[in-house]
DNA sequence: CTGAAAGCGCTAACAG
DNA sequence: CTGTTAGCGCTTTCAG
C-alpha cells in the first residue's frame, strides 16, 4: 500500500505538541495560539505529512468516496455522465468508484454490499429498476442516493428527463416531415425509460391518425445489440417503412449501417432518428437527427445533489426531502431525416 | 455513511466467544473447533454481520481498492480498457476508483496524493509521460503500478502494443493499395505513442520512396479536437492528397466528416484509415479501415498483473521484476480504403 | 488554549 | 483451540 509516510504523532513530536493539537490545527478547529499553529504547520510541511484517510474514515464514519452504478461504461451515454459526476466529485474532494452491473441485479447487490462495507458516503445510481428494493431500502436508512436516467417514484432524488414527452415530440417532428410508416428500434421495455419513449412514439402516431403497427416494433433481444439483423429483416419484409425512430443513438447508428448495407439511402429512402445525442452522432454519415439530453450535466447535477445530501445527512441525521429534477431536452435536426 | 450494522464485538457476544475467535473464523484462519465455528457463523448470519473495510484496512494497511488513471473516460478507447480493468478487479474482489486527469500533471498529482492517503493498493495508469517522475517514484517505493497504452522504460510493468510497427504496417498497406499522397492526422507528438505512430508512418513512406511532406501532417492543437478544420483546410490546399492516416479512430471519423462535407467521396476520392478499432468504427459510413488493438484485453491484463503485484508485494515486501507485455495488433480492412 | 485518554472495528502476537 | 492485549492513525470529550 502506498501509505502516508508520517503520522500525526511524528508531526506532534517534531512540533513539540500533542497529537490532539496537531489534529486541531490541521482540521482548523477551535482556537489555537498563532505560534503553536505555525509550529505545527511547519512540522507538517517538513515531514510532508499526509493524513491517513482510512483512520479518519474509521473514526468519523465517512470516506469521502462516492460510487456510481451504471449498466456499463461501454454504453456511450455513460462516459459522458460519469465524467460529469467525476468532475464535481473531484472539485469537492470526493473520489468515485465505478461499478458496472450489466443490469444484473445480483452483481449489483454484491457491489452494494461491498461499497457499504467500504463506507462509501453515497451513490449515484443509473440502474434503477421497478424492483430494486435494495436501493429504496438504502434511502429509507437515510443513505444518500441519487438516481439518474431512471426514475422510480417521488421518494428518491433523481435527475431525469421527460422521456415520454421527448419521444412524443421527436416522432411528431418526423410526422411533420412527411414520414408515414415509422418503425421503432426499442430498448428493453421493462425499463420505464424505454416504456415511456415507446408510449410517446405510439401516442404521436395515434394523434396524427397514423395506425400503430406492432410489426414495426423491433425489440432488443436480451440486452444484446441485435438491431442490425432486426432492422435488415424488418426492411426486407416491409419496404413501405420510411423512417426509423431509435430509442438511443447507438441503435440508430446500427440501423443506419443495416439500411446502407441494404443499398438504401438515408434520408431519401429512409429517415433515421436517434435519442441521446452522444458525441459521435454529430460525426456519422449522415449526421444523426436526435434528441439531445445533457448527459454531462445530468452527471454533474447528480453528483452535486448527492454531496449536498451527504453533508446535510451528516449534520442532521436525515436527508433533505427528495427532489426530482427534470432537465429539458432538445431536438437536434441534422441530416438523417428529410 | 452506509455503515455495517453489527460489529465483531456483537457477533462475539451473541456467539459467546471472544472477538479474536470471531475474527479467526471469519478469516478462515488457524484451527477452530467445529462447534465454535458453527456458533460464530450462525451468530454472524443472524446479525447480518458485515466487516468494516476501513477498520480492516487501517489495521492491515490495504484497502482492496485500485485506481485507474486515464486522460478522460470520454475518449472512446478508455471505456473499453476500463471495462477490462473493472471486470477482473471485481472478480478478485477489488473495487476501482476512476481518475480522469485530462493530461494535466497537476491534477494527476493531486489525485495521486489523495489516492495514497486513501490507501489504494495499486494503480493502472494510462497517462504516463516522459516526465512523470511522480509515477516512477511510486514504483521505486515498491508501490504496484502497471502502465497501459503508454510505455516508459523497462522498469515498470506495462501492457502495450508496438505502435511503430502497427503504424508502419498500416501505412505500408495503404501504399500497397496504390495511395501515394498520404497525409497524417497526428496526436500530440510529445507522447511516445504518437511519436512512434508518426515514425512508423514516415518510415513506411520513405521505404516506398514516397517523399515525406511536412505539409501533410495535421497536428492537433493543444489537445482539442481540431481535426475538422485542419482537414478541411489541408484538403482545400492539397487536392492531390489521396489518403489520410489518422492516429486514432475518432480523428479518422472527424476527418471523414470533413471530407464528406467537402463533397468528396470515401474511399474513391480519398481513403481514410484509423487506429484503435473502437466499437463505433465498424458502424460508421463507410466502415473504417483501422488497426485493432485489444482494448478490453489490455485493461484486463493490466488489472490482472496489478493484482498479482499487489499480492506478491504484500508477501515479499517488493515487486516482481517488471514485465513489458506487448499485445499484437491487427489490420482491420473495411471500406474506408480502396 | 492544550494535553491525556478513550475508542472507531479490526487483526495478530502472546499466552495459556 | 481460544482469550487477552495492544495498537493501526485519527478525532473528540474531558480536564485542566
Amino acid at each position: 500500500m502506498l501509505k502516508p509516510i508520517n503520522t500525526m504523532k511524528e508531526v506532534a513530536k517534531r512540533a513539540g505538541v500533542s497529537v490532539s493539537t496537531v489534529s486541531r490545527v490541521l482540521a482548523n478547529k477551535d482556537y489555537i495560539k498563532a505560534n503553536t499553529r505555525k509550529k505545527v504547520e511547519e512540522a507538517a510541511k517538513e515531514l510532508n505529512y499526509r493524513p491517513n484517510v482510512m483512520a479518519k474514515g474509521l473514526k468519523l464514519g465517512r470516506s469521502n468516496a462516492i460510487a456510481i452504478m451504471i449498466p456499463s461504461i461501454d454504453n456511450l451515454i455513460f462516459p459522458e455522465i460519469v465524467r460529469g459526476v467525476e468532475d464535481v466529485a473531484r472539485s469537492k474532494n470526493y473520489v468515485v468508484t465505478l461499478c458496472n452491473t450489466d443490469e444484473d441485479v445480483d452483481k449489483e447487490k454484491v457491489y452494494m454490499k461491498k461499497l457499504s462495507n467500504m463506507g462509501v458516503d453515497g451513490m449515484v445510481v443509473a440502474t434503477m429498476r421497478a424492483d430494486s428494493h435494495h436501493i429504496t431500502e438504502l434511502y429509507i436508512d437515510n443513505f444518500p442516493v441519487v438516481l439518474t436516467s431512471r426514475h422510480f417514484d417521488n421518494t428518491i432524488d433523481a435527475i431525469i428527463i421527460d422521456n415520454y414527452r421527448a419521444a412524443y415530440d421527436a416522432v411528431k417532428y418526423l410526422i411533420s416531415r412527411g414520414y408515414k410508416n415509422i418503425a421503432i428500434a426499442l430498448g428493453n421495455k421493462e425499463l420505464p425509460l424505454y416504456a415511456n419513449r415507446y408510449a410517446g412514439y405510439k401516442d404521436a402516431l395515434l394523434e396524427a391518425n397514423l395506425t400503430f403497427n406492432q410489426e414495426y416494433v423491433m425489440e432488443e433481444i436480451n440486452n444484446t445489440d441485435s438491431f442490425y439483423p432486426l432492422c435488415t429483416n424488418l426492411l426486407k419484409k416491409h419496404r413501405e417503412i420510411d423512417c426509423i425512430f431509435a430509442t438511443n443513438d447507438i441503435r440508430a447508428i446500427t440501423c443506419m449501417r443495416a439500411i446502407k448495407d441494404l443499398g438504401l439511402n438515408i434520408p431519401s429512402d429512409i429517415g433515421v432518428m436517434g435519442f441521446d445525442d452522444i458525441k459521435i452522432s454529430a460525426l456519422v454519415e449522415p449526421p444523426l437527427t436526435t434528441t439531445n439530453q445533457k448527459l454531462y450535466e445530468i452527471g454533474a447535477k447528480a453528483a452535486r445533489r448527492l454531496i449536498e445530501q451527504i453533508i446535510y445527512q451528516k449534520e442532521n441525521g436525515e436527508l433533505l426531502s427528495p427532489e426530482i429534477k427534470i432537465l429539458d431536452t432538445n431536438l437536434i435536426i441534422r441530416k438523417s431525416t428529410k
